[in-house]
DNA sequence: ACGAAAGATGCGGGGTTGCGCAACTATTTA
DNA sequence: TAAATAGTTGCGCAACCCCGCATCTTTCGT
């Protein structure tokens, strides 16, 4: 790990970023889409909100440049830019598997994923 | 990458987390905090916020299990529990830098850091 | 015991976010 | 061209976040 200190202006474009991330729904989106693309319509079957929902949050993302849309006919499909993004998460599951943290009660049976 | 998505229970834990990292002052704590401990008001200086606003930031942490304070006389000394918080900070900053993502304009000079 | 210094905490207002609802656009099929 | 389907956008309100201000607590020095 870097032992520097990052620039001030990281921490301003990263609070950007973790405020994008900081929304349950979006998080789902994000990890139904990191490796195919999905319909709006599926992922509203998925996270179980209404489609006006779907697309506003989506709407977010994609003006932040994290998510891209290509409509084919009525459908409009979306994906991840870059997966990287999803790391973040997988690290903090990790993190929260292993017990380092607290921040809610305790799954009934908590499993590492891969980074 | 994990291909897997990840259990709901996780977007719940993740959200929480990012919503805690989703601030400029706090990210800025949590980096100077990530391998020695500081007093409130050297973090109070370094901020440049009041000294009220740091303690409620480094609360919230606290409460969090992210940070710990330890009392020494009058100054109280904080560190961050587990620096792996920090990695999701490094790895969305070098993906900024890599100019992949938007999010604000390009920094005069971009140079990535150590995960 | 009193004052000073370092932190912590409670309150209030201005700003932001999340989501339902309704209205709108775009594309296909009849 | 009209209807149907998929998606997007604007509005409004409740809930939440950030931060200044004042107040309270803890510890130390005299």
């Amino acid at each position: 790990m870097a032992k520097e200190v990052l620039p001030k202006i990281a921490f301003i474009n990263n609070a950007k970023t973790y405020k994008l991330l900081a929304n349950e729904k979006r998080l789902e989106i994000l990890n139904n889409i990191k490796f195919e693309e999905k319909r709006v319509e599926e992922l509203v079957k998925i996270l179980g909100v209404s489609k006006a929902n779907v697309s506003q949050h989506l709407a977010l993302l994609r003006h932040a440049g994290i998510v891209t849309g290509r409509r084919e006919g009525l459908n409009v499909y979306y994906k991840i830019v870059d997966p990287e993004i999803i790391k973040p998460c997988v690290i903090l599951y990790n993190l929260w598997v292993s017990g380092t943290r607290a921040h809610g009660p305790a799954p009934v049976r908590k499993q590492k994923v891969s980074v």
